[in-house]
DNA sequence: CAATTAATGATACGTTATATCATACGTTTA
DNA sequence: TAAACGTATGATATAACGTATCATTAATTG
């Protein structure tokens, strides 16, 4: 069993778990994202389930299946680029807190990473301070990986 | 004169230090999102300027013009929210560094605050450890302000 | 197996943003 | 001052992104 097989078999676990249901439409559209290892639009995911499958799938579809795929912390929109990306930690056991997204500006590969809590506590008390609150800490930020900064070089 | 017109004039003072010319249209788009005080969608703005100056002014229009103020530093784009705010420093004569934004889901107020260089400095570690690097520190932060917190008790 | 709930299809529409070509307006300069 | 040039705006079309709604099909349960 390949890769992408493998997370998807997780995520289906994960969703019968607590009565979830993986169809094979959501299976279809969840594979497409980790099979391109990287950020996608809802239409770039149109097109890229279109390819693997054959058949279309209307917009509509892709949005209502994004949506439970996101409140089964599947896959995270990325707001700042409009794209959608499948969570990096779908395969392991144990709980996560909320992620930070690296989203290459140039080519959407995404690294989902955990910044160090100290430096997120800094953060909510300068918000804080300004008499805001924070609602959630998923930042996103703009960045170049390191495919894109060799080849800039 | 009024605290409006007053942000206009600076504005109008700094694009003619180097040969912008904020013109009557890129007036009237500053002056809407400035007396707004919070964060609008392009087409909110359009309708704005349309109550300010009785002519409709076309999506077209709006969406150069804020590619000119954003160019001159007048005006940030939130990708969070899809959204343009008038930048809050525009009368002050010395040099910003980067802001970051806190905005608020549920009234689009925005407040442009200064992070410690130092969290700032931390972050930019834990994406260089992540092999990424941050291309701006521009942040943008999904909050509740005051307003909406002592409402929402 | 009937009733109910969940998922998908189909269609329309709303919102956000860009492309392109034409026109008007300001400056410069001959 | 008129031609020439660059900048700004108008007008129109279309692309890209996302939601509302109602009908239909599939799965679950009583």
């Amino acid at each position: 069993m390949n890769r992408v097989d493998r997370i998807v078999e997780h995520a289906e676990q994960h969703c019968k778990s607590h009565g979830g249901r993986l169809t094979v439409k959501r299976k279809q559209v969840l594979a497409g994202l980790i099979q391109s290892e990287k950020a996608l639009s809802a239409y770039e995911l149109i097109d890229v389930c279109k390819q693997q499958s054959g058949e279309s799938m209307p917009a509509m579809s892709v949005y209502r299946i994004l949506e439970f795929l996101e409140d089964e912390h599947l896959v995270h929109k990325l707001s700042l680029a409009n794209k959608y990306v499948a969570c990096a930690h779908i395969s392991c056991s144990h709980a996560h807190a909320v992620p930070q997204f690296l989203i290459c500006k140039r080519c959407s590969k995404v690294k989902e990473i955990d910044i160090k809590p100290a430096t997120i506590d800094e953060l909510r008390a300068s918000v804080n301070e300004a008499g805001f609150e924070l609602i959630n800490t998923q930042l996103e930020m703009n960045c170049l990986c390191e495919g894109c900064i060799s080849q800039a070089a």
